[in-house]
RNA sequence: GGGGAGGUAGUUUAGCUUGGCUAGAAUGCAGGCCUUGGGAGCCUGUGACCCGGGUUCAAAUCCCGGCCUCCCCA
């Protein structure tokens, strides 16, 4: 299905996967043509973004007293099958791997840590670890089925962070919980400036014998659902099928209680998607790679000049330590380079040529508004830090708030919501949460669900059987 | 998991119905001239029929299998 696109040029962002695509491409975040389903290749640019993300969530981590490690890459198959219902219901999704001159000798290749890190979380405790708080950022593989998209949906899930911990008592795991979900606030909103959606899962949907679990959502431009990172209180659930227990002054044993939470790439969908327009992405000042592009705009005779005026300003960005870099490239016009670099998400640009040179200012571009400004020369570092640090992600975060706002509509009936899911958004409605309830959203159509309690309550009624509720949900179509 | 549509230079594509020219273009890339405040222009060069098998005098084109991509639905 091959349609005319002029290379270079990006598709409208109502088609979302093919804009998607393209942008990814075009801005050299990965290049997807690895010929593996589900996998692709990050590229500089985009590596630099994310892995610039990792290092902000690691700092978050470490300050919280939460730990890296790394566990191998196979798992055995006897460890994967201690806890029977996570094996019934991952097996379907699971790689083997076996050296080539044996098949006999199998390995699990690691889906998610717990069946790697519990049998030894056993052997920590009791060595008198508790608590266990840790975290690694690895590559988890499920052999996804047809339907796979680059960095939403991938066979090779990169830089998927996993949060586990345990604790001897249920109130100290609560207080964790309550910890996990306020390091999630702070890595969307402070670094990715994004207000993102919570939910509650109800019961029924969380793991056999779990306490609950809160999942974080985004929408995407066409109006679908992405979940994106949960927080799990695991309860006792999985300490009773790993042995995780410890002994108290009488003897007695306890069962530890249990955290865990999750996400990766999927972040940068959300950034990318959200913070961007029809020129392409803008990257949120914290985890840009480059903040402030400086564009040289000479002429043969004057080159010289306006690189040493470029190279000045450089040198003091860096100084405040500002990421800031020059595009000295004489083979491309500065119209191109503006165009690339707008592409790329760049949040500053400073434009220098013969004008600026001579006269006490300089052009500074804003990518997020699109305006450009004068401004005097010894004011630059104090108006840039203040465009990254204050102004850039307070007018992201507001247009992230409007942009959710605008993908979701209150409905007051079933018809009203098939009506604003068809329109590419996602309806919030009255629903009393039982499970009969939640069972027969999904059958009002193929495909749509429903998201669990959103935080917020509203007086009315459930949209399925009636009842007085003041609970709320989102149905939309999930990706 | 079910159904559908596809795969031609790095990229986007024409050609395929009805098998047969040296497989055409744009863009990119390399070199040259000229330019440089919003994707410049001209000249020269470079570069492709997804993989495997089959039918045929002859396959990008028809048939089978594999891999990959996209769409709709679970």
């Amino acid at each position: 299905m091959k349609e005319e696109i002029k290379p270079e040029e990006l598709p409208s962002k109502s088609d979302f996967i093919k804009w998607w695509n393209s942008v990814l491409s075009i801005a050299e975040i990965i290049d997807r043509r690895y010929p593996v389903k589900g996998t692709f290749v990050w590229l500089p640019y985009g590596l630099k973004i994310m892995k610039n993300l990792v290092k902000e969530w690691e700092k978050l981590f470490e300050e919280n007293g939460i730990q890296e490690v790394y566990f191998p890459l196979f798992v055995p198959l006897e460890f994967a099958k201690k806890n029977e219902e996570w094996f019934e219901g991952f097996k379907e999704d699971l790689y083997l791997a076996h050296p080539y001159t044996n098949e006999n000798e199998k390995y699990v290749i690691r889906p998610t840590g717990e069946p790697a890190m519990y049998p030894i979380f056993a052997l920590w405790i009791k060595e008198g670890k508790l608590p266990i708080k840790i975290f690694q950022t690895v590559s988890s593989f499920r052999h996804e089925g047809k339907t796979t998209h680059s960095m939403i949906r991938d066979r090779e899930i990169t830089f998927w962070y996993e949060i586990h911990t345990a604790h001897r008592t249920k109130e100290e795991a609560e207080e964790e919980f309550n910890k996990h979900l306020k390091i999630n606030d702070e890595i969307w909103e402070k670094i990715l400036c994004i207000k993102p959606i919570k939910a509650e899962k109800p019961k029924y949907l969380v793991f056999p014998g779990a306490e609950g679990a809160i999942e974080y959502y985004t929408i995407l431009p066409d109006g679908r659902l992405l979940e994106n990172g949960s927080v799990n209180n695991l309860g006792q659930a999985y300490a009773k099928k790993f042995d995780l227990y410890w002994i108290d002054e009488k003897g007695e044993k306890h069962y530890c209680w249990q955290i865990c939470t999750g996400n990766g790439a999927r972040y940068l969908v959300a950034a990318f998607s959200i913070h961007s327009d029809e020129r392409g992405l803008i990257i949120p000042p914290k985890i840009a790679p480059i903040q402030v592009i400086i564009i040289p705009i000479f002429k043969k005779e004057n080159r010289e000049k306006i690189l040493n005026e470029a190279k000045k300003i450089k040198d003091v960005l860096i100084n405040h330590q500002i990421k800031a870099e020059i595009d000295e490239r004489e083979e491309i016009t500065p119209g191109e380079k503006f165009f690339i670099w707008e592409i790329k998400g760049v949040p500053i640009r400073i434009e220098i040529g013969e004008e600026e040179v001579n006269k006490n200012f300089y052009t500074i571009f804003r990518r997020d508004k699109k305006e450009r400004y004068k401004i005097e020369k010894e004011k630059v570092v104090g108006f840039v830090k203040n465009l990254l640090e204050i102004e850039i992600p307070k007018y992201l975060f507001e247009n992230s708030i409007k942009f959710m706002q605008e993908k979701i509509q209150f409905a007051n009936n079933i018809d009203e919501t098939m009506e604003i899911i068809k329109n590419g958004k996602v309806a919030k409605v009255n629903w009393c949460g039982s499970k009969k309830c939640y069972e027969d959203i999904s059958l009002i159509e193929k495909g749509i669900e429903a998201i669990g309690f959103l935080l917020e309550q509203k007086e009315g009624k459930c949209i399925i059987c009636g009842s007085k509720t003041n609970r709320l949900t989102l149905i939309g179509r999930v990706y």
